[in-house]
DNA sequence: TTTCAATATGACGGCTGATTCATGTCTTGG
DNA sequence: CCAAGACATGAATCAGCCGTCATATTGAAA
């Protein structure tokens, strides 16, 4: 909820001059966070918004040209509040390999805190596809870039790293949805342990040391 | 597109009784795949389905009973084919972990032939949620079933595999999004190749035998 | 051939909700 | 203090489209 007071380091070009205008916007703004994720973008009302806001019908439209503007505006900011989230827990991770498990531990905590974001950045693949994909596009470079430094350093086998990083965006995304929104109740380090170990060493069988995927027996 | 044929087998306990009835309960279904998967949900107009299908509006409301009915419908339906499709490109594999590849590879195909499809199932999430769940749920336990077998054949290494499940379906969802959706130019043996090298093997070096996370140098 | 349940039709009622606009009230620089 | 821009107001406008209904047609069983 108040982790939207970082909207005061996000205003726009077309941000309101006075102060009297900023705190609008952003009460508009964080009313919107609300109205959209419990209702979703099209149940959202403008009125619904702005009531919650305490302000006017006419008001909104003062500061956002339409309804879809204010929710791209939205993903827009929840892009850099969740990468930032992340990317702090993981800065303190001792190596890649630990690092993935954290990271995860990370985005699922935050997807449990935010539930709202989470339904908001999700829907926006049918509001706004150009927000969605950018939003992605955002982490999958990051994350591709981390894992070639880690490669470079020797920490991880080579591959491809592009492939990788949407892979893994997937699973953290699909275990935020199951174990972050459906079900809250499972204990975290479980999943993270569990999952952790198979992003790091995979599904199959310790000690037969098999590399390849071909000619089993059989 | 004729896939939709199968609907022949789905029919409902509600289905039209006579020859006429079932051809046209078809035909608004072909209908509604393409107008739902173009437009999306709330962009879609019953209008725009039986225009489609080439009968009068009041035609639609004498087979289903409202937009959200048809639209369940189609998740049902589209589940159903998913996994069938699926499941018998990967009973050809000859081990768990070929079969993963083969699997993500089906998968991708999959998405990359019916586009529509999956758009639909996505919007579910926030049309018919209770849908998109039994939808995903379905899946996981399909794949849970898969790797128990897995383990007690000891093909793979024994772990939570709920967890392993939802990580591992998430990652598919990802990548037939990336590379089903948005760039269906890339090579898929590529794509394949490298995650499921990532699925079985992990990202870890091989040869330096490590199992555990803990207590990395520096 | 007769009958009637199943199926088909499409104009229309009704509601919802985004956006506009004409009109006020602040706030600030000079 | 006083413009003049910035900001706020909410009733009115306007458009879209779901779902109903009274009526017509079909076709298969009797």
């Amino acid at each position: 909820m108040n982790h939207l007071s970082h909207f005061v380091h996000t205003l726009p070009d077309t941000a309101p001059k006075t102060a009297r205008g900023q705190k609008t916007w952003v009460r508009i703004l964080e009313a919107a966070e609300q109205e959209f994720g419990e209702k979703g973008f099209h149940d959202a009302a403008i009125t619904g918004i702005t009531q919650r806001a305490g302000v006017a019908m006419g008001t909104f439209y003062v500061h956002f040209k339409s309804k879809e503007e204010i929710f791209r505006t939205l993903i827009v900011h929840m892009g850099k509040l969740t990468r930032s989230w992340i990317g702090q827990r993981v800065a303190e991770a001792p190596s890649r390999l630990e690092a993935e498990r954290m990271g995860l531990q990370a985005f699922i905590e935050f997807v449990r805190q935010h539930k709202n974001l989470y339904r908001i950045v999700n829907e926006a693949q049918f509001v706004a596809p150009e927000a969605y994909r950018d939003y992605y596009a955002a982490f999958s470079q990051a994350y591709q870039r981390r894992l070639d430094e880690a490669v470079g350093r020797g920490e991880i086998e080579p591959g491809n790293n592009e492939h990788r990083a949407w892979a893994l965006i997937g699973a953290s995304v699909f275990l935020g949805q199951h174990y972050g929104i459906w079900d809250d109740s499972v204990d975290l380090q479980d999943v993270t342990s569990n999952v952790g170990d198979l992003i790091v060493n995979g599904l199959s069988r310790k000690g037969d040391g098999k590399t390849d995927n071909k000619g089993d027996r059989e």
